[in-house]
DNA sequence: GGGATCATGTAACGAGTTACATGATTTG
DNA sequence: CAAATCATGTAACTCGTTACATGATCCC
């Protein structure tokens, strides 16, 4: 319970953050609202969800139809997210196959490394007209904008480096 | 051999760029110059470059002191590297604890969610302190570019977010 | 009744981390 | 000769993905 809590904390914020719901719900919500942040299926939801209500993070509130389980956050799993939230270092681990990409790009020919970079270009460009369509008021607006910046960012990149490789 | 070839794709490319290269090398070039863009320890690279010689992508060019074995890139492994890198669509998954921090950030009161954004601000101030130190010419140059710009653009939003959260 | 969606799970696998284990060579 | 470093590996574990499996309920 000391590492990796990452899915944990994710699901103990969505419970805290929207209140009581059942794995199926909060796989709905790893598909939309946190989607940009944190992604999970719902065959890694269920079996946490299980694990978490043994640890004393959540409560069984409800089964309604279908056996559909409404879980809610309980005192403890509240002090464990707000510890996490105020005390944990994030891991600046980083495995990013566009930076993969990038790093190895010197090894190709000017006009393969205009096309890979022309390609990122057009990725992060896609992206980052899909995050300016989002809400900018709800709840996850923080997390969005820090996207936004992060998505911009990279497409500047690119374009400073189009620029570049083409005066040659 | 379809999906999850980054790190065979890292050993590749290093062997690629430097030159025939031990395990043990490897492992080195992996904490210093890829860093910033792919981790991977000795024990994930070792068995790795075992299957890899399986798989004809590299050979054992030489066998040195102390059971040093010293691994050279193939005609096949500089094709398959080259097709990925032209070929391969990065996948656009983000695990980012830091973003997950920001994402829960409006479950705190003011004060411990300054603080949070405070304490994100300066790690990666730090970071963007130690990226700008980095040789701007070698062969990595293009990806310490991008991280850097990634970099200074969460110090932006930290900044943005603090003054915003300070004017309330 | 039949198809869509709701709702839950298990099993097998691959990727990555941590801990353990061993021995050779160099340097002080 | 002792400590540091070179150099390779295995084992156990966690995390995450893909594929498989099942049944209930809603709506046409």
């Amino acid at each position: 319970m000391l590492i990796g809590m990452s899915l944990r904390i994710a699901l103990l914020g969505l419970l805290r953050a929207k209140g009581p719901a059942s794995g199926y719900d909060l796989a709905k919500k790893f598909e939309h609202s946190i989607d940009h942040v944190w992604q999970a299926g719902h065959t890694q939801i269920y079996p946490e969800l299980v694990k978490m209500a043994a640890d004393g993070l959540v409560t069984v509130e409800a089964e309604g139809a279908r056996g559909r389980k409404i879980y809610e956050i309980t005192p403890e799993g509240q002090r464990v997210l707000r510890e996490w939230l105020l005390g944990h270092e994030p891991s600046m681990t980083v495995r990013s196959e566009t930076a993969l990409q990038t790093f190895l790009m010197p090894l190709l020919d000017r006009d393969d490394a205009i096309a890979v970079v022309e390609r990122i270009r057009d990725r992060f460009e896609r992206r980052r007209a899909e995050l300016d369509c989002e809400s900018t008021t709800g709840f996850g607006r923080y997390a969005l904008k820090l996207g936004l910046a992060q998505v911009t960012a990279t497409v500047q990149w690119a374009d400073e480096v189009l620029a570049d490789l083409r005066r040659d």
